[in-house]
DNA sequence: TGATTCTCCACTATTTCTGTGGAGATTAAA
DNA sequence: TTTAATCTCCACAGAAATAGTGGAGAATCA
């Protein structure tokens, strides 16, 4: 279907989650999943490659928990949908060059590559800092107009 | 894995196949089968959407076979690949208003669908005439460097 | 008539997705 | 030191999608 999964969709919206509390210390996984209707153990499976990359840190014990391991201006969506879908990358094509054995095959690659590049650029060039800015914007939006 | 099926990447081929004969009348889909290596049985659940949505047409009994409805400069690899994967939609979101009831995922959802709307550009951008003859250019290429 | 070819429903095996369970390790605070 | 909080990790499981097969039947041409 050509559809992202809920861990490329979810694992955003925890990073922004984090992101939009970065500095605050760390935050608990449970607030995390209460606020995005997500369960606890669920995200688990996202923060953990999150982590393992560099891109989070965790504090064990109590008051522990995660936070952003750089500020949210030097993370973009690209190296985090990476982490949890796999290469944005529309065929196999970087691992398999026996798919790559019939010439037609190999014209439509050049698509499929090219919609994978288009896509990957796409999504670096939107850090989680512009996403926590356009989310605050919009919370003020909707509770204006919720006086009006 | 963010990756399409291979609906689209074999019906894409199938395609290309029929547009390379455009106009020398049916082709066989048990040629097309040995030509992709695809399975005769397989190449009707491609075939059958293109044909009710129009983009081939079928002839039953001897000598028939499957012909493109019209020319390979009219036909685009986004209306193939819709037909094939769905939406090109990376999120659920044309039908589902329910998944947007968290004022997060609004943010996110801007995200995916410009992504979707980009790949979608770009798909539509290409006909199956230009396929056919970068596939041409492409044959020639490599047997001038086959004779060196 | 008979061979050819498309048409269509239904079935299955495999893989991926979407989670869940539970035991254990680590740490902060009382 | 004890206790509660919290992360860590492996394994399992149900559900859905993917990829592909089988076989009977209908239409057409020679």
């Amino acid at each position: 279907m050509l559809q992202i999964s809920t861990k490329g969709r979810y694992g955003v919206r925890l990073m922004i989650d984090l992101a939009s509390r970065y500095g605050e210390g760390p935050v608990l996984l449970r607030e995390i999943a209460g606020r995005q209707g997500i369960s606890e153990k669920y995200l688990w499976n996202l923060v953990s490659p999150l982590k393992n990359a560099g891109l989070v840190v965790s504090f064990r014990g109590a008051h522990g928990g995660y936070s952003l391991a750089k500020p949210p201006s030097k993370i973009n969506l690209g190296e985090i949908m990476r982490l949890l879908e796999g290469p944005l990358c529309l065929v196999g094509c970087v691992e398999k060059p026996s798919e790559c054995g019939r010439s037609t095959m190999c014209i439509t690659r050049d698509v499929w590559e090219e919609v994978s590049r288009r896509i990957s650029k796409t999504l670096e060039s939107i850090t989680l800092a512009e996403m926590v800015r356009k989310h605050r914007t919009r919370e003020t939006e909707v509770s204006m107009e919720g006086k009006q």
